[in-house]
RNA sequence: GUGGCUGUAGCUCAGAUGGUUAGAGCGCCGGGUUGUGGUCCCGGAGGCCGGGGGUUCGAAUCCCCUCAGUCACCCCA
């Protein structure tokens, strides 16, 4: 015996009704996103670090401590990508796809790493499901990507899920918010612990999601970002509401939801759900990235974009009981009673080509026992294949459901299938 | 990365103060029904008690380390 090996810390294995939900939870989305008119694309796991450092920006936790960096065989620095957009933002560029019609409007989903410790809702490979929408500049566009996964995730079943929206202003409306913030904070609380010391060093803005009680009284009555924002960013952000609004999207303005990623501007969201527990609540968010582009090395163009964690997702939709798993993994099982598996393989076969979810009983066990495995499969449909029965032409057909019991002529065999199927 | 809690059969969990062959329920396999499941009855298989080291005559039980999970912080999906 080998030493049983186990997954490594932080990613683990999907297997079951839980993978059944998980394609459900996919397919919806891309369906979803294909309604409003975005294609699915497939890019790459690994990128340049370079890409990462720069996009994410290099005061970021995750950049600082979380990446999965190494070295490629000649030397290059790879990682595996801890997010998406960087990499979307990417392929835009590479392609020259602001030569083929703006706005690009794009879906992707996979799988995303940080090396985090790990919790109920958060792991080292964790999935990502998100769109992309580069190259116009129109808050109808942010109202656009904000009720797109505001339909998707409702439309799941979710009830108990808020939509957040802030806006953050042109970075060097913040580089002016954040100088006259620090000093206040400075001044008001003077003793700062040592996490909001830090946040105020490397990325100020994080300041106000201080957990400090003395630091949030002290901001309730501080000076606000929204009074630092000129009247083209006040103006965008009216427009992203009275657009929502319009839509009948309810919406909550949380002028201190500030996103961790360096390259957000403007318009930021975050979809919370209540059913969660209150550290991992959040179902995923975005927001406007009008510096990326040109980061990049592409055209100076504005894009805005949003990613959901599928984990999450499927986390908030067990809470409340929703996207419940279908049916089986087959609809009809065949069983062998005698000497008649070649016979019974080929009814297998004819039923699949027609179609139809089918699977056969292997190990010459007693029909009890092949019996026992339809139901544990949950077959709706059992067909015997008896040596006894095959003599006169026919084969039994079962209704697993009902118990009802019929002998049908071999050569109808797929026509009853369907008949007791459709009922 | 830091701290708390947890780790016994496939799953959920019992195993006071260390003491003989480590148990239950469910599940699985077989039989009762030589061709009939989901109910019932009977039987069976399945455990380096997460891993390593230590204390002890003796460790699932006590100590240390380690791995994993979980919760909180941090951060985010």
């Amino acid at each position: 015996m080998t030493k049983p090996l186990a997954a490594p810390k932080g990613v683990y294995d999907v297997v079951g009704a839980d993978s059944a939900r998980w394609d459900a939870l996919e397919a919806r989305f891309y369906e979803t996103a294909a309604r409003y008119g975005y294609a699915r694309v497939r890019i790459p796991v690994l990128e340049h670090t370079d890409l990462f450092v720069r996009s994410v920006g290099e005061a970021t936790d995750i950049v600082r401590k979380e990446m999965y960096t190494f070295p490629d065989r000649a030397g290059r620095s790879l990682t595996l990508r801890p997010e998406g957009t960087a990499g979307m933002v990417r392929c835009f560029v590479e392609h020259s796809l602001d030569q083929q019609g703006l706005p690009w409007k794009a879906s992707y989903g996979g799988a995303m790493f940080r090396a985090e410790n790990v919790q109920r809702g958060r792991y080292r490979q964790f999935h990502q499901l998100g769109v992309e929408a580069i190259g116009v500049d129109d808050p109808a566009l942010d109202v656009e990507v904000v009720t797109l996964g505001w339909d998707f995730l409702t439309g799941l079943g979710l009830a108990d899920v808020t939509l957040l929206v802030n806006s953050i202003g042109r970075p060097e409306e913040r580089t002016s918010y954040v100088g006259i913030l620090g000093k206040y904070v400075e001044q008001t609380v003077p003793d700062l612990g040592p996490d909001d010391r830090e946040r105020l060093k490397l990325n100020p803005l994080r300041i106000l999601d201080s957990k400090d009680p003395r630091v949030q009284e002290a901001l309730a009555g501080g000076p606000k970002l929204r009074e630092s924002l000129g009247p083209d960013s006040l103006s965008h952000f009216e427009d992203v509401q009275s657009g929502l609004g319009a839509l009948g999207v309810p919406y909550v303005v949380d002028d201190t939801l500030v996103r961790g990623l360096d390259y957000y501007t403007s318009t930021t969201f975050e979809y919370t759900s209540g059913a969660l527990d209150a550290a991992q609540n959040a179902l995923g968010g975005g927001g406007h990235y009008d510096g990326l582009v040109e980061m990049v090395g592409g055209p100076s163009l504005p894009g805005i974009g949003f990613a959901l964690g599928v984990e999450r997702i499927l986390l908030a939709c067990e809470a409340e009981d929703v996207l419940a798993p279908g049916g089986g993994v087959v609809d009809v099982i065949v069983l062998v009673a005698g000497d008649t598996g070649t016979v019974a393989r080929l009814v297998v076969k004819e039923l699949r080509d027609a179609g139809v979810k089918t699977d056969t009983a292997y190990g010459g066990r007693s029909l009890k026992a092949q019996f026992k495995h339809a139901d544990r499969i949950g077959a709706r449909v059992a067909l015997v294949i008896g040596e006894r029965d095959l003599d006169r032409g026919v084969i039994t057909l079962r209704d697993l459901g009902s118990g009802e019991q019929v002998e049908i002529p071999v050569e109808e065999t797929v026509q009853r299938v369907r008949e007791v199927m459709d009922r």
